[in-house]
DNA sequence: AATTTCATATACCGATCGGTATATTTGTGT
DNA sequence: ACACAAATATACCGATCGGTATATGAAATT
């Protein structure tokens, strides 16, 4: 990796968190600097502008719960197993994922007004790949036979909702508890739709 | 009321829509005499600084929700009729919600971090009062026995949760059926509470 | 109607904003 | 060792930030 490159991981290593947490209109360019050691001119050299930045941050932030989900569903063969595995993953990780400032798609959605359309349009993208895997996932087990006929789209965006809803809630009432209880819960909902 | 106090009303109402929409670091003054026709003169003669008119905006747009919860509530006899009450008002109001920039508790607690932390504690104690009332209804229909014996806290919770996420994805998404049809789920949940 | 009081507008403050032109440094190939 | 290229730092830009002192205006009191 040439040099540049380094440096461009490096900064957007460094200042994903912090957007995370700030958010767009809240992160500063001195915010960067400082979080990265480095001079606005060295951002410069290697992004377009401070909303370039913040669409590398958010796919950074992205891709690390990504990872999260795909380390998690490791060994995982059955569809319903694998709905689990999202599931615990939040359930199990909320401490990593709350350190960073909450999940990035929660927190860039609502952060993100009509000024960044370009980072609005990666969010939703986001939410729509993740909907789709979901929901390819549950389709999956009904054609195996081994989940009730159930209108998939439908149950993936319930999923989804009652996992950003508790990380919402949990993580503003700073009780990790609330997270693991629903997570719990929807598990349990997940294990009534197997075909018994 | 005196002159002082209209204009003081004033700025809130116009105001409100604004920080719910751009969030607190992306509203600037110059929004605020945009948004309400004054100077920052009169802005300040009626207001400590940004962080109060914030404040004041963000109890405002509350109260725009919890009247929205109490004009569904009226006439509502049983518990098991008022949970669904909450969950009508975003399945049924949602265009005034999502017009407005969404919810005010799902904004704030998201754009709002430690730098405002006046503001921050507004919004906790916004949700735990929610849960509260909502768990004191639930509480009230299970000594009733009208509502199977379960725990309170921890439905009141789930059902915060399912509203808040699916109003998340769905303006996300700009698709009001993932809030339609999950507050359709959830209502088929509650009703699944009645001791039959 | 004159006076006083209180609210709003004007004009300005230093600081910081995002961004850029240019100088300096760093690493690399010869 | 030297020259070149690429990357980072410095110094600066106009604009806007949140905030304030003061002037102007409108209402209420007498």
């Amino acid at each position: 990796m040439v040099r540049s490159e380094k440096t461009r991981q490096l900064i957007i290593e460094k200042t994903a968190e912090v957007f995370n947490k700030k958010g767009y209109a809240g992160t500063s360019l001195s915010d960067l600097t400082a979080a990265t050691g480095l001079t606005k001119g060295s951002i410069y050299g290697n992004f377009k502008n401070k909303e370039e930045v913040a669409i590398e941050a958010f796919r950074f932030n992205h891709r690390f719960m990504v990872n999260g989900f795909q380390q998690q569903l490791t060994g995982k063969e059955t569809p319903i197993e694998k709905l689990l595995a999202f599931v615990d993953f939040f359930r199990d990780e909320y401490r990593a994922v709350f350190d960073r400032g909450g999940c990035a798609l929660l927190n860039a959605a609502t952060d993100v007004d009509d000024m960044e359309p370009r980072l609005f349009q990666e969010v939703k993208a986001a939410f729509q790949d993740w909907r789709s895997g979901l929901a390819d996932i549950i389709t999956e087990g009904i054609d195996r036979q081994e989940i009730q006929p159930v209108d998939a789209r439908k149950m993936a965006q319930k999923m989804i909702a009652v996992m950003e809803g508790s990380i919402l809630l949990s993580k503003t009432l700073e009780e990790p508890n609330i997270l693991v209880d629903n997570m719990d819960g929807l598990k349990r909902e997940i294990l009534h739709l197997k075909t018994s």
